[in-house]
DNA sequence: TTAAATAGGACTAGAATAGTCCTCAATTAA
DNA sequence: TTAATTGAGGACTATTCTAGTCCTATTTAA
C-alpha cells in the first residue's frame, strides 16, 4: 500500500502539536495527554526524533522535548526517515547487495530516479506546511516522466 | 522505510521482461525460468496483474499472459496498486473511519495533497520508462511546497 | 537527597508478508 | 473423447515486521 507506519503518522501529529504550542519545552507525559497517544508510545517516538536531530531533549526534572529547528526548517522527509529509516522504495536503492536478478537489474537506475523524485517531494514539504490550514488546489500534477525525455 | 513490497519489486522485473520480449504470450513457467523467480510466486503476481487489468491471460494449452496495453500505457502507479492496493501514505487517506485523533486531524487535508503528489509522480512513469536505459539527470527537483503558497 | 524526566534497550503479541500448494476450470491437440 | 497443458481461485504456513509496553540507568532541579 506504499504506506507510512502508524508511528510515523503519530509523529506528524505530535510534531504539529508541538509546532502549534507556544511552550518551549514539553514533557513526554504532557504530549501524551494532549494528543491522546499512549505515553510509552509517545516516548518511543520522541526518542527516535531526538536521534534524528528533529527534536532536542533536556533531561532531569523540568526537562522535556523541543523542536530542534523552526517548523519551516523541518521537512516531512526528515520525519519519515527518523521513524522508518532511509526513504527508498526498493531494497536495491539502499544497497546493491541482494540484487542478483539477472535480467531485471537495468531497471534500477530508473527506480533510483523515482525514489529521488519522491524523496524531493517529501523534502519540500515542511512541518509548517502541515500545520497550515488545508489547501485544496484544483489540480496537482508533477510530470515526472518528462524528466526522462 | 516507505518501501514497496518484494512482490511489487518482482512485478516490475517481470513486466519489464515481458515488455522487452517479442513473444506475445508467455506462460508463467517461462517467465519464472527467465527471471529466476520461483514459479508459484510468479503465478501469484501474474494473477494479481490480470485482476488489475495490467495483463491479459489466456487459459488452456498454449495459453499464458500478455500485456494488456503497450508499455507506454502502463504506469508504475497501476503496477503498485495492483500488488498493494490503493497508493496512500496514511490510513486516513483511504478511509476517515479510524481518525479519532482530536488535535491532529487538520493535518489530513495536507497529507492528502502529498499523497496525490506522489501518486501523480508514480502515474507519470510508465513501464516503457523503466525498460529504457537508465537516465541520470543532473538534478531532479519537484517543489511540492510551492503548491501550498 | 529526592523527585522528575529522558536514554536505551529488552520483550511480547499481533499483524502483515512471502511463499507454497491444492483443486477446479478452460483450452488445445491427438 | 481423452489427455495434456495452462490459468483461476483460494487455503495455508512460516517468517518477518510492527506496535506497544516495560524495566533499569542516568541526568538535573529543588
Amino acid at each position: 500500500m506504499l504506506r507510512l507506519s502508524k508511528l510515523t503518522d503519530y509523529a506528524t501529529v505530535i510534531l504539529s502539536f508541538m509546532a502549534k504550542d507556544k511552550t518551549q519545552v514539553l514533557a513526554a507525559m504532557e504530549i501524551a495527554s494532549m494528543t491522546g497517544i499512549a505515553q510509552p508510545t509517545v516516548s518511543k517516538i520522541l526518542k527516535l526524533l531526538v536521534n534524528a536531530n528533529v527534536l532536542i531533549s533536556t533531561r532531569g526534572a523540568k526537562g522535556g522535548y523541543a523542536l530542534a529547528r523552526t517548523p519551516e526548517e523541518i521537512s516531512v522527509a526528515a520525519v519519515i526517515s527518523a521513524l522508518e529509516g532511509p526513504i527508498a522504495l526498493t531494497e536495491c536503492s539502499i544497497s546493491h547487495q541482494g540484487c542478483e536478478q539477472a535480467s531485471g537489474c537495468d531497471i534500477r537506475g530508473n527506480w533510483g530516479l523515482i525514489n529521488q523524485t519522491i524523496h524531493n517531494a517529501l523534502e519540500s514539504v515542511t512541518l509548517a506546511d502541515l500545520t497550515r490550514p488545508a489547501a485544496v488546489p484544483e489540480e496537482v500534477f508533477v510530470p515526472v516522466a518528462s524528466l526522462y525525455r
